[in-house]
DNA sequence: AGTTTAATCTAGACGCTGTCTAAATTACAA
DNA sequence: TTGTAATTTAGACAGCGTCTAGATTAAACT
């Protein structure tokens, strides 16, 4: 058994995912990630400064797998559907947020997070990365109007984010997963719909 | 000098108003709140219970001033002109958020906040009545497909409080207050313009 | 090889937190 | 006045994040 733990800062990122995918935010602190990994409290500073820095570089990675969930949306889409694919979109922001709610979470809890930190940043802003080529191709096809681009995109964005945010927080009144995919489906075709039937 | 406070419950509220306006939510504990209204660090228990009851008691009022907030948003707007009334209820949503970004962020944490209290439950639905209103308006005046009806208060909630969201999260590569403010009605007018458009 | 140097981790301390108790103080009603 | 209930205090407790000093291991150099 060696001292050296071998691969410590992987480890203690699996312990943070681990935690909050067994009891969500509320149960993580640095002390119970390291009693996880099997080190003593004071070890995850070494490797991430502080707590900040080690949810900084655990969100850096949960924001990326929410991008890869909204990728995963628009398989099997007619790249010419824009009104289902800018639906998809949605969709799949909300289902990483059904998914894995307490890592969403993370990605957004500004106390925990090192703002300043640039990797994170960077993948929070990829998490809007296809949201753009959707848009794009959609323009670039004529069904939307490059004045309305940047409004649209950060409407579309507030919305799939706002929704999330409101499915993580309680704070409607279903909580089925399924009935919440029913309700979020409607909307955001709705929303999609009228954004391209206006031209 | 009384041994009694004389409205305790009313002088820890204003507390966590205080510390929260002043030193945003990372300040906020209950010990403060307790040091700022100049009683022990026991006394709220007696009148919240625990750290729940006391920020669920203010969450409450904190709800109630942004449905007040969104109200005032459509203050001088015809009463038929139903896109730009759409586009105030959510920018009315966005100010709340823009002017007290803590008492916003109170609001919808999941884990101070004791979802069973029913009053809290009340007032944070509160804050969807004006948007109801606004739509029903629409809705009797032929401009919005009664259909549609759900989905676009759901759209639109969650746009509003997910563009709020993003702001108060620091989540934007925008922060000054003026320049969010055309942004977010940019994003609001077009989406309004487009649901109406739709008819 | 042996020795130095750096990296890694432990263990204890500190002040803070929320909650729980028992006791002290005050208000009110009989 | 006396008894009872409502308030508030003060101390204890475990857990937290962070800071230290020191122990242990790995790696680099002579």
């Amino acid at each position: 058994m060696s001292y050296h733990h071998g691969d410590l800062p992987q480890a203690l990122l699996d312990a943070v995912d681990e935690i909050i995918t067994e009891g969500g935010v509320e149960s993580l602190s640095l002390r119970a990630v390291a009693r996880h990994a099997g080190v003593s409290h004071g070890a995850p500073a070494h490797h991430f400064g502080d707590k900040r820095g080690l949810l900084s570089a655990y969100a850096e990675r949960a924001a990326r797998s929410l991008e890869s969930c909204v990728l995963d949306a628009l398989r099997d889409v007619a790249p010419d559907d824009h009104v289902e694919r800018l639906t998809r979109v949605g969709m799949g922001y909300v289902e990483f947020a059904l998914s894995f709610p307490a890592q969403f979470e993370v990605c957004f809890r500004r106390e925990w997070l090192d703002l300043s930190n640039e990797a994170l940043q960077l993948a929070r802003a990829s998490a809007g990365d296809t949201l753009v080529d959707v848009l794009s191709a959609a323009r670039d096809g004529g069904a939307l109007a490059p004045a309305d681009f940047d409004a649209i995109r950060m409407a579309s964005w507030s919305m799939a984010h706002g929704f999330s945010c409101l499915v993580v927080d309680n704070a409607l009144p279903v909580s089925e997963p399924e009935a919440l995919r029913h309700i979020a489906y409607q909307a955001f075709r709705t929303y999609s719909e009228a954004v391209f039937a206006a031209k």
